[in-house]
RNA sequence: GGCCUCGUAGCUCAGCUGGACAGAGCAACCGCCUCCUAAGCGGUAGGUCACAGGUUCGAAUCCUGUCGGGGCCGCCA
């Protein structure tokens, strides 16, 4: 799949996934387990009106879902177990009850009562149909939908330390985000993308040094790099570039002059170099968030003042590290932070006992810059490492918004590469981590995306170079994009046989042409999309729209396989206009789907292969 | 030793946040192209959901403990 990151680029910057507003009165119209949930609630309502049951019942842990099982119908609910305690009366008595109310409802084909008070129902087969016809008029937006209005979400992701170009590790981390953030905007959120600059501590110093060194090889000088230095190539050419613009000045002169101006020089470069790697992916950031910045204005004494107010602040002496023999440690008296009172397991230092701020110091002046601009869920993405710091980051956030924001922390677990199923430990020192950019160019943005995000955040990832550019239906990229590219090529052919294959014709067309129960079933997949995408926001996984589509392209194939055997099957067959008209319908209708959740994913969904 | 996280078919993983007899894909076995892309599809077989308790009408899912893999572990970022 040759296509350039700069055509995926484009593509990806005119998708309008900003905030929808086409669809406010369509969302409960396009999900029809939103609406369905909708008729349980006012068969519930109608039964508590009949004092049934007593008014106001919490309704949050009734489920309206597709069972596993076929032969429990199509939807099925827990309502009547919901029920039964607050009503004091047996389930399945209010089972019956609801099932009486509903199987009214126009939409309802069938209701049954099984097991201890499920409610299963069949629809009529148009109401699945429906979801079909919902595609084809609403195109990208259909699944779209608005839980997130008036919710401002801040996603901090990559915050990569500017030492070097990111490789694969930062990658998934970076994909999971921007796939987050557009999973986020898909589903009405104001969305700012954040990376944070750890640009002020002894890393960057650490860079600086490095720099410097290649400054020196550059002007000539033998140098010698210690074991505390970076040893990447990409530092030759800023080591040039610092020749280049300082000449010989910072020759012979002492680190105290030179260390600022060569940092600052080194961190924009290695910012851009950075940048370049995301653009690569089709990354853009809203901004870039300095730690430098904290120190300088201050805001670092302001959020500890904001603690100090709530009475989180303290001197003290930390109790030695549980269990862990110590030779060396002894009590010291430090400003701590007591997270402990927001459900720390320990409280956390602020300052060293020398008087100097910890790295956890700016972290709280971040967290206090983030409440302040007024976001009401924060989310990080972090690599898996952080472990060990969400516990007092969620003291901080839990403390300084005072309970009120909503803060989640997805950690990403590593990638494995692998080579024919043998692991390669990605490490530094081994010098075998891959670097991001090569992995772009080796495989392209938008398979490297896909298999980013085919697992879920917190699980380890086998990455294998020649598997996921095969060809072949091992390959869930290959496989899903093939789907999208058989029903462009029958559209086409369609289109050449004098069919009007334009979405607005086919979202006219009678549905009504669909019979048989596999195309009932791929309109079920159709129509299960909004519930997906609702489902997925919530819970900050796009994982689960890669396996949603997954499944979504089996079906398809499974659908185009069976044409070819059974004829009356088939899609295109020109002497049945009316059905091949239905059956475009509902290819399309996949087509669309597939194109919407790989956009959302931020791959290009592919019209030939 | 403490904290976090994971443990589901031979392998890689889902499991709609507590629902009804546990689901895919690989790998294995048996089938399917004069016909829209076989770059594909159908079928068979395969699991005490690590283990033991507990909560619940109901547990792979929640709680506790044990075992096993990974990560982190005063003033390093």
């Amino acid at each position: 799949m040759p296509e350039s990151a700069l055509a995926a680029e484009r593509k990806r910057v005119t998708f309008p996934l900003e905030v929808g507003n086409r669809i406010n009165d369509g969302h409960s119209r396009m999900n029809i387990f939103a609406e369905i949930r909708g008729a349980i609630g006012s068969a519930i309502e109608q039964l508590a009106g009949q004092s049934v049951i007593p008014d106001g019942i919490d309704l949050s842990r009734m489920n309206v879902e597709r069972p596993r099982d076929a032969t429990h119908g199509e939807i099925s609910t827990n309502a009547a177990m919901i029920l039964a305690k607050p009503a004091r009366r047996p389930p399945r008595v209010l089972a019956e009850a609801l099932a009486d109310v509903l199987s009214g409802d126009e939409r309802v084909a069938r209701v049954s009562v099984a097991g201890p008070g499920f409610l299963n129902l069949v629809l009529r087969p148009e109401e699945w149909l429906r979801a079909v016809r919902s595609a084809l008029q609403l195109g990208m937006d259909y699944g779209r939908n608005t839980d997130g209005r008036n919710r401002r979400v801040n996603l901090e992701f990559v915050s990569a330390n500017p030492t070097g170009p990111l490789h694969l590790g930062h990658g998934r981390g970076a994909v999971f985000g921007d796939a987050l953030g557009r999973l986020l905007e898909y589903t009405g959120h104001d969305v700012t993308r954040e990376y944070y600059v750890n640009d002020a501590g002894s890393q960057v110093d650490i860079l600086a040094r490095s720099a410097y060194l290649r400054y020196l090889e550059d002007a000539g000088l033998d140098t010698d790099f210690g074991p505390e230095s970076y040893r990447g190539d990409y530092l030759i050419e800023v080591g040039k570039s610092l020749h280049e613009a300082y000449g010989d000045r910072l020759l012979n002169t002492p680190e105290s002059r030179w260390l600022p101006e060569v940092r600052d020089f080194a961190i924009k470069r290695m910012l851009r170099l950075i940048k370049s790697d995301l653009k690569l992916l089709g990354i853009r950031m809203d901004r870039y968030f300095h730690e430098s910045s904290l120190a300088q204005d201050g805001r670092i004494d302001q959020a500890l003042k904001a603690l100090r107010e709530r009475g989180l602040v303290y001197r003290g002496k930390l109790p030695p590290p549980k269990g862990r023999r110590s030779v060396d440690w002894e009590p010291r008296r430090q400003t701590l932070f007591r997270s402990t009172a927001h459900g720390d397991d320990v409280d956390r230092p602020i300052r060293k006992s020398d008087g100097s701020w910890t790295y956890f110091a700016p972290d709280i002046a971040y967290h206090h810059d983030k409440i302040a601009r007024g976001y009401d869920v924060l989310i990080n993405v972090f690599g898996a490492d952080h472990g060990g710091y969400v516990q007092r980051l969620r003291a901080v956030v839990s403390a300084l918004s005072d309970g009120k924001a909503h803060f989640d922390i997805k950690l990403i677990q590593l990638v494995n590469v692998v080579q024919r199923d043998e692991r390669l430990k990605m490490s530094k020192r081994a010098g075998n981590f891959v670097q991001l950019q090569e992995a772009v160019e080796a495989v392209g943005a938008d398979v490297l995306r896909f298999v980013m995000l085919m697992r879920r955040n917190d699980a380890p990832l086998d990455f294998d170079f020649e598997e996921v550019v095969e060809k072949t239906k091992d390959n869930p990229v290959f496989y899903v994009q093939y789907a999208h590219a058989r029903t462009c090529s029958v559209l086409g052919r369609a289109e050449a046989a004098g069919f009007r294959t334009c979405d607005a014709n086919l979202a006219e067309v009678d549905l009504g042409e669909l019979r048989h129960a596999s195309q009932i079933a791929f309109a079920r997949r159709i129509s299960e999309w909004p519930r997906v995408v609702e489902v997925a926001a919530r819970h900050h996984e796009p994982h689960r729209i890669v396996f949603y589509l997954t499944d979504l392209a089996r079906d398809f194939h499974a659908m185009w396989a069976r044409g070819n055997r059974e004829p009356e099957l088939r899609i295109l067959d020109e002497s049945d206009v009316p059905g091949t008209l239905a059956r475009l319908a509902l290819a399309r209708a996949s087509a669309v789907v597939i194109a919407t959740g790989l956009e959302i994913l931020g791959i290009a969904a592919l019209e030939e292969m």
